[in-house]
DNA sequence: AAACAGGACTCAGAAACCTCATT
DNA sequence: AAATGAGGTTTCTGAGTCCTGTT
């Protein structure tokens, strides 16, 4: 192997040094755990200080290891078609690329004429009442160089959030036990925090604590100091464990609590009225169209809600004033008036722009825009060429591979980590992973990932553990190709150490640079969008139209899910998750115990039949002990005796609101007799190991009839409970909305005849209507 | 000419809100 | 039949990607 020897890059990019520590380049040093521990402790799931021990990792991700192996063997098939399909369409690319080309689409057409092609079309289909006329852009997509995305365009610009209302005299901030009177400006300050306490990810994250109080002190410093508010003395601020924002948070909380109460009439009466401020502001005219726009309102101020190990986290983010926004308007629209005594910062009529507005945040200068909503035009359009994108790399796919797979033996050592970065762009459905700045959380993709999250288990196996977006939590095993494996070992050669870039020699524009030969526009995240719709389309090939819609729906969500998996899409586990499962195995228990009963009524009525079946046919089920059923016996005599008390109290109240007379005490005994008989049923069959024939008529039939009922209950109840558990903390949100091609729902829809509104909920089908009006049944990804 | 800053866009999960079933 | 609560939907805004222009 003649590669570059890693020692030979002297020059990295980022000052680290690299020369320290040689202990820990010992080679074996690889295999060693290296925990994110410290660093996961903030990120969205909590992980318990102590329990980084490497057992409960790997277990913890042991079922979903099993899911994602037949996934990358699914992977593999559908990695052929792909091959396959690839040469076909090189094959017969003449014929295909002219139907690929949008139909009607007649090299230029005069505005004028497709206008009119527009509206014939338009005509003939029922038109919605209220949208008069549509345009249906993706039977005429524009080839043009895009750079221009409008040439007039009117808006009224931004809502800005209400003015600070100071707390009512006696809702303080405390301070050492004494309330605290401070400044409207720091007293607001107060309030961010104040009523936010319920928000235990931040309120109890030591750096969103120090970066607020640091603020906070800054505020109140600024603005005349803290005093007292009994005896009107200064108080120094300056310990944060003796700040006490309680009552403000008991003060929201009660406002919060008044909103809920108002009567519905209320409500809606402030949301109408709340419409009707905000109408002028819901839509832009582009150019002479009607375009919903998306976040119109100015973000308010409120303390800076970084994810993970966000180094500003915590931090007051600054209310924003008309004198730091940018409009961005047509030269002959007339120009939003800026708030009474106020000025815009700069009025741009930039048509190279798809924002209406923007200004930059305090904390990170990030550039905040107001831009339309998703389901406009424009939005519709990017999304189209984006998947579109995606769909040309079909054709190019199994060159990429192969090259990629040649270039892993590559003399050059740039070559190779090149391809071994695509290898895993491409199996894996990683980020590009550009590099981060000192003051953000650190979290990596692929080009960024270190020497730490990457170990290597021979023969061919290597465990990624990184955080990526979001400070969401990579983790998995992977079978790799013995060269990657070799390869990322040599990557991770001595002298590099923690912290060290595995690709330290790629950027994730020169791997972009390099992508864009295969394809113009080919990028890192086309992969991804690739990937997914690729595996979208191939799961949903495999299906067999069988069952009802809701099981179709089923089906559809389940490869929704596989997706996810692959775009490492997660959400946290519900606070009721645990709870719910609970709910459910006593649920199927209880289930379980219903059918030992029946057989145990067999036993009576078929003396011979404990042969004939066997024992352990009418053995008590190993799930449940006689404890359990002790106590599940118990509820359910619990249960029923409850159950008639109600409607014996709810009887009686209507009785005594038609003026008869309540019911006696007698009658409830009465009634609670059946709950008297069943318990000492129980006790009786508990005493006597035998189960008395219930029902009209029992028989063995009947019996094992009821048994089977109450198998196929159990059965749809465990694969319940089953996939709620696997899909504890899978998002399939974000795969539906950004990365599956829509079409392929569409398609779906209609050739299994499942609405498209179990698919799509009516904001995705507006984002999606081009989607939804463009294609038929045999369209393909 | 690589490297870097600026800028504009897509993608991301949490929180807020709404709805509908259950009791 | 009002309350509850769970699940779905929408909003919010932070976090990426990637392009461009400048040095």
């Amino acid at each position: 192997m003649d590669v570059d020897s890693p020692q030979a890059n002297g020059m990295k990019r980022k000052g680290r040094k690299s020369n320290e520590n040689k202990a820990s380049y010992r080679e074996d040093s690889e295999s060693e755990d290296m925990p994110l521990s410290k660093r996961r402790r903030t990120s969205s799931k909590p992980v318990k200080p102590e329990s980084d021990s490497e057992s409960d990792v790997p277990l913890a991700k042991k079922p979903s290891a099993k899911d994602v192996n037949s996934l990358s063997k699914q992977k593999e098939k559908f990695e052929k078609r792909a091959e396959k399909e690839a040469k076909a369409i090189r094959k017969d690319a003449p014929k295909k690329v002219k139907q690929e080309t949008p139909k009607g689409n007649t090299k230029k057409q005069t505005p004028s004429a497709s206008a009119k092609a527009k509206k014939a079309v338009v005509k003939d289909e029922e038109v919605d009442e209220d949208e008069d006329e549509e345009y249906r852009w993706w039977e005429n997509v524009q080839q043009g160089d895009g750079t221009k995305k409008w040439a007039t365009l009117e808006h009224n610009g931004v809502v800005f959030p209400p003015d600070y209302e100071p707390l009512p005299k006696d809702v303080k901030f405390y301070y050492d036990g004494n309330p605290i009177d401070l400044h409207p400006e720091a007293e607001e300050v107060a309030t961010f925090y104040g009523s936010m306490l319920h928000s235990t990810v931040n309120v109890e994250n030591p750096t969103f604590n120090k970066n607020f109080f640091e603020d906070f002190q800054g505020y109140i410093k600024k603005t005349g100091g803290a005093k007292n508010a009994k005896t009107g003395d200064k108080v120094d601020i300056k310990s944060f464990e003796k700040c006490n924002f309680k009552h403000i948070f008991e003060w929201f909380d009660a406002e919060r609590e008044k909103k809920k109460a108002l009567p519905a009439a209320d409500k809606k009466a402030a949301k109408a009225e709340k419409d009707k401020t905000e109408a002028p502001y819901q839509y832009c005219m582009w150019d002479g169209r009607k375009q919903k726009v998306g976040n119109f309102r100015v973000e308010p101020p409120a303390l800076f809600r970084g994810r993970g190990e966000h180094p500003k986290t915590g931090r007051v983010k600054k209310r924003v004033f008309p004198e730091q926004i940018t409009i961005n308007i047509g030269k002959d629209a007339t120009v939003p008036a800026p708030p009474e005594g106020h000025k815009w910062k700069e009025v741009k009529h930039d048509q190279e722009g798809t924002w209406l507005a923007m200004w930059q945040e305090n904390i990170n200068g990030a550039y905040k825009y107001v831009m339309l909503a998703a389901n406009s035009d424009v939005k519709g359009q990017s999304d189209y060429k984006k998947f579109e994108k995606a769909r040309e790399l079909k054709k190019h796919i199994d060159h990429i591979r192969k090259d990629y797979q040649k270039n892993l033996r590559a003399e050059k050592m740039v070559d190779r980590q090149m391809a071994s970065a695509i290898y895993l762009i491409d199996r894996l459905a990683l980020r590009a992973g550009n590099e981060k700045g000192e003051d953000e959380a650190e979290t990596v993709g692929c080009c960024s990932l270190k020497y730490e999250n990457i170990t290597l288990e021979p023969p061919n196996h290597v465990i990624f553990d990184f955080l990526g977006k979001d400070s969401i939590r990579f983790y998995d095993k992977v079978e790799v190709d013995p060269q990657v494996f070799k390869n990322l070992k040599i990557f991770k050669k001595a002298p590099k150490g923690r912290g060290d870039d595995v690709f330290d020699r790629l950027t994730t524009s020169g791997l972009n640079k390099h992508l864009q030969q295969y394809m113009t526009g080919l990028t890192a995240k086309v992969f991804r969008t690739y990937n997914a719709s690729w595996t979208m389309a191939n799961l949903l090939k495999d299906i067999k139209a069988t069952g009802n819609v809701a099981e179709k729906v089923k089906i559809f969500n389940d490869a929704n899910r596989r997706v996810a998996i692959l775009c490492n899409h997660k959400r946290t586990v519900a606070a009721s998750h645990e709870n719910t499962m609970e709910k459910m195995t006593e649920r199927i228990n209880g289930l379980v115990y219903q059918q030992w009963r029946c057989k145990q009524m067999m036993l009576e009525l078929d003396s011979k039949i404990k042969k004939k079946k066997g024992a352990e046919y009418f053995a008590l089920p190993s799930q449940l002990d006689e404890e359990w059923v002790r106590k599940h016996q118990a509820d359910l005599v619990a249960e029923q005796r409850e159950k008639i008390q109600k409607k014996f109290d709810k009887d009686n109240e209507k009785r005594i609101a038609e003026g008869e007379k309540k019911m006696s005490g007698k009658e409830l005994d009465e009634r609670l007799e059946a709950v008297d008989e069943l318990q000492k049923k129980f006790k009786k069959e508990n005493k006597t190991k035998k189960v008395e024939p219930e029902g009209r008529g029992p028989s063995v039939e009947k019996l094992e009839q009821n048994i089977d009922k109450i198998t196929q209950r159990i059965e749809t109840m465990k694969v319940q409970s089953e996939d709620k558990e696997a899909n504890k903390e899978v998002a399939l949100g974000t795969s539906k909305i950004n990365y599956i091609d829509p079409r392929l729902s569409v398609v779906f829809s209609k050739k299994f005849d499942v609405p498209i509104e179990r698919l799509f909920s009516k904001t995705l089908r507006e984002k999606f209507d081009w989607a939804i009006k463009s294609v038929d049944d045999d369209w393909e990804f």
